[in-house]
DNA sequence: TATGAATGAGATTTCATTCAT
DNA sequence: GATGAATGAAATCTCATTCAT
């Protein structure tokens, strides 16, 4: 009966984990309690529901997420400098910890559904700076959603095959040739 | 007594238009038995289970449209025109029935992990491609499957966010922005 | 399109050799139409439903079996002799179609509840013919029923370590081994 | 949240109980579930299948009630010794719990099966007791496969007659008859 | 007669959640 | 707070039977 943090850290990394291995539906109350070493009960103590314990892990660290490549951001004048910032942001960010990283990215399709508009995403965020530049005249205009998405996904795959064991290297060794492939999409 | 293939294929096209909008764990058999007009028991004289419905429609289409990328390609002896001709195909391919696509991209996480490794995959195709081009000089030296990831999410984030209806054009009107993109990440 | 007898026994060779291997309940109506290289629709040409498929093979040939002992006990006079008689007759029959006696033999506890009690059983027939023996005082007089099961028993569990494959030799090989044992049983 | 020992208990004594009276197939989960006084779903709490039901309730007293007879049978010295008492042994078990031992010997063919040669059987039990006592010349040699099956065919056959009614009395009353009985089958 | 796709009632099983302790 | 047995609604799957061809 340690204090109630630290039982809902401990629920809250370990679904983490088992809803990566397995996928969230697939994994039940009764494996992340078993895997906690908790009773199936003591989960409701701490969480509403499970769709409620898969929310608010995603919630949460999808917002603080955001929140930081905001603020990397802002303490650059220029897109190209606000990319690699960002861009260091993640890779750091991923390598830390790449379980939970591998959470947002499989719960963005299901949970996606249930972020408000208000939400800061940094898909939202990308878009906004490209315009930004477009504007200023710091790269060719064009469609800035479209500029935003390939960015994105050009970070995110890499990101992905490191999960997948495609990859082998950390993220951090490969922020540079991540910026200067950004880079090249955007400049045109 | 109707034509078996008949309804076979009306219950991969429910299956698969539902499995988009709900997800697959949330679609039930009832659900697609309803939505297509036939008795539950029907769905089992087509499809041994559900895990074998979901199954073969990925395999199936994933098989299918790796074929058609490898087919395009060998069409090409230079990368700049493979990657063009698997743009161009890919955004037909997504613009003829985004449903199905939407579905492979739902589905890989769950059923990639039942994938053989003999099974052909976009992602492998791609790197060999590049590995070859970066071999013969036409692109400068770089870990081919870094590459093959960056032109991979990039082109795929853009099909994501029209999905999600981020972006409204025809992905084929943005065969061109995205190969031109592709070859500035790959030209270096 | 053979005669219709011909397809009929063909589903009742192929049922009865099923339900042995697999049990009765376990044995499905697709198993057995396509081991028996036919439609499911045709079983129900030749059968009412499963129930009578099985009702109908127990009691035939339940009841042709019970005919035959009854017929080789009247040849004598004595029950010695008919004890001995029957149990060549068993011998013979167990022997000639193993798999039709294990049938038999299985589905004696599921099909013995729809047996009428007019309909000749091997248990009834053995016991009255130890009663008369017992009234004219060739054996020592006792219960009937029970002696009457003990040869029974002696004899049955014989022909199931037989099917069982404990036992290797024909059940023929055995009659004078069975009878003598048999009688020592009633001689008291 | 009561004792779960004994709720597992009640679920086998319940299940026991409808199993002889309406066959285990034909006995469904709910009809179990029903007649204990419980839900559905509890019953997964014990048991992690009807099939495991079916096979833990036999396992366990076909081992059990094979061991009573190892037991029983060491005290005595002469193969006459040892089957009169296991013999008086059976009567008594088969008297204060027929239910069970009905349960034993309608499982015994489906679940048979499943057992390992390593799991103790008192056929095997029988037939090792009689090769010694036909090699110290107690008993005429001969097959012991057979004498076994024959004894135990003989004892069994009387107490399926006792299940279904057509005997009346309680087995232990029975008892010397059937040792005297089975002794006349051995001893030649 | 034969076929085999379709049916639908009913069986087994799962699992998030509750609640007495 | 913690436990874990119990719940019951809902899901998956089975299969004897029907019926249009």
């Amino acid at each position: 009966m340690r204090n109630a943090t630290h039982t809902k850290d401990l629920i809250g990394q370990t679904a983490i984990r088992l809803f990566v291995e397995k996928g969230i539906k697939e994994t039940t109350i009764r494996d992340i309690a078993t895997a906690a070493g908790i009773a199936e009960g003591t989960l409701y103590r701490h969480y509403a529901s499970k769709d409620d314990l898969a929310w608010d892990l995603f919630s949460e660290n999808f917002t603080a997420f955001t929140r930081g490549l905001d603020r990397v951001q802002q303490r650059h004048a220029t897109l190209k400098g606000k990319i690699e910032a960002m861009i260091r942001y993640f890779c750091s960010f991923f390598d830390k910890n790449m379980t939970l990283f591998g959470y947002l990215l499989l719960a963005q399709h299901s949970q996606l559904k249930k972020v408000t508009p208000d939400m800061p995403r940094p898909g939202f965020l990308l878009r906004d700076l490209i315009a930004e530049a477009m504007e200023r005249g710091e790269v060719p205009k064009g469609d800035p959603e479209v500029a935003g998405s390939m960015v994105i996904g050009l970070v995110l795959e890499v990101a992905i095959s490191r999960i997948y064991g495609d990859i082998t290297q950390s993220l951090s060794s490969l922020a540079e040739t991540l910026s200067a492939a950004s880079w090249r999409v955007l400049k045109g």
